[in-house]
DNA sequence: ATTATTTGTAAAGAATTGTTAACAGCAGGA
DNA sequence: TCCTGCTGTTAACAATTCTTTACAAATAAT
């Protein structure tokens, strides 16, 4: 599979640490940014084209860790924490707030490289489900703007709720959704809603996309389980 | 959003430290299975519900790097090493061949967590994508739209009971499984299930699938024990 | 060969799902 | 305000799927 290199963001304020790790990176054909605070590798971020970021903990001014926390707010770029001791707490609220992993300096290259891989196979498939449209079956269904658009460019108009459904399916491809779990996606309440809604729902979803329950292509049902989305997406 | 546990897999021999990380993880709600050797454990994992591996690096027999080089060949759940040493061989070694993350005894319980809901974070959205078709006897059974096409190119639809079956067979070929295996492998229901149901189920996917008993291609007859599926994978 | 056990098959029963239709709530317009 | 059209929900019945049951066929043991 030739695909493009994955971009690497780099923050660290020790120069030597800094421009040794980006050689070492870049030697291996992956494209790297060199920053020496967050402010501007939030700007890099910001862009969205990173794959990964390798930060310091100890920073001048914002830290490692605040940027993990901002970062996880808002993407599910994969996040290596980098720090010079050997600290149980700090490495524990990193990995709270949501960093993949954490390296103690001074560390070795081999095994940071082999953690980026990792780090990076796992992410390749996280990017694929946070974009904004989806494309499955000929159709086009973009999350922001609720639009659902066939494979003749034709307009589809989906109702709230319907809307709500699609976007549950979308973002959990190929897992059994059981009843419940569908109806507080979509009603915000957990109170009694009849489960049979679902049911109603999904069928008027597989009318206006074109799936047929005896021979799904889209949403196939699981019987005693419940539903999934079972289209390729790509 | 409240969706099934995630179940982890833990291989360590050491029955203090095994039982431990048991109980701290079942706590949290994940369902756990644990196992003293690699054996037990590959069985386990074998029927594929398992979303996360925590292994130790020295076992007696087959160790962790090879339970994690075997499993990283055919699947992509999430493995988290264990060892008693600080040893920077063992961990780069247990990370090239595909481990996720490589922790070190004695550990902190909460950092171990942390790790875990990291990478199950991670293996989600990355089995959601992953795309296995099994080619037999001229058929094939893509396992994540549950569709099997013949060999002129027909569409053969299974229910999920089929599927579900047809699914721990493929993963299996060669293995005589018996009822019970496979009843808890496609029922849903807390209660005892007859094991009849499994014949007509293999019944029903024979006559789909156009085996005979009597001279059997995909799935064998073993008496008095269970069922083999037999057809050549490619 | 005969018997007991296990498996194949068909068909009935129970549970779940598909589909249609009707109802209540609500927004916007006359 | 009342009306109108739409959405979400519930209810009812048909269709499908799963499970059980019964009996014939096959296998293994005596």
């Amino acid at each position: 599979m030739s695909t493009r290199p994955a971009h690497i963001v780099i923050v660290e304020d020790e120069p030597v640490t800094r421009s040794a790790l980006v050689a070492y990176l870049a030697s291996f054909g992956y494209r790297v940014s060199e920053c020496d605070t967050a402010e501007k590798a939030e700007k890099i971020l910001s862009q969205g084209t990173a794959d990964l970021l390798i930060a310091d903990i100890n920073l001048q001014g914002k830290d490692g860790l605040e940027i993990t926390r901002e970062q996880r707010a808002r993407s599910e770029i994969g996040i290596i924490l980098l720090s010079g001791r050997t600290d149980d707490i700090d490495r524990i609220v990193g990995l709270e707030l949501g960093a993949d992993d954490y390296v103690c300096k001074p560390f070795n290259r081999r095994e940071l490289l082999a953690r980026v891989k990792n780090l990076l196979r796992r992410t390749a498939a996280m990017r694929a489900l946070t974009r904004r449209v989806f494309h499955f079956d000929g159709f086009a269904f973009d999350v922001a703007s609720r639009q659902v658009t066939d494979a003749a460019g034709a307009q589809i108009v989906l109702t709230r709720a319907e809307y709500e459904l699609l976007r549950v399916f979308v973002t959990n491809p190929g897992t059994v959704m059981d009843r419940d779990r569908l109806i507080t996606a979509i009603t915000h309440r957990q109170d009694g809603t009849n489960t049979r809604t679902i049911d109603v729902l999904v069928q008027r979803l597989r009318a206006k996309l074109g799936d047929d329950p005896k021979r799904p292509r889209i949403f196939t049902t699981s019987h005693g389980e419940g539903y999934v989305f079972t289209a390729q997406l790509d």
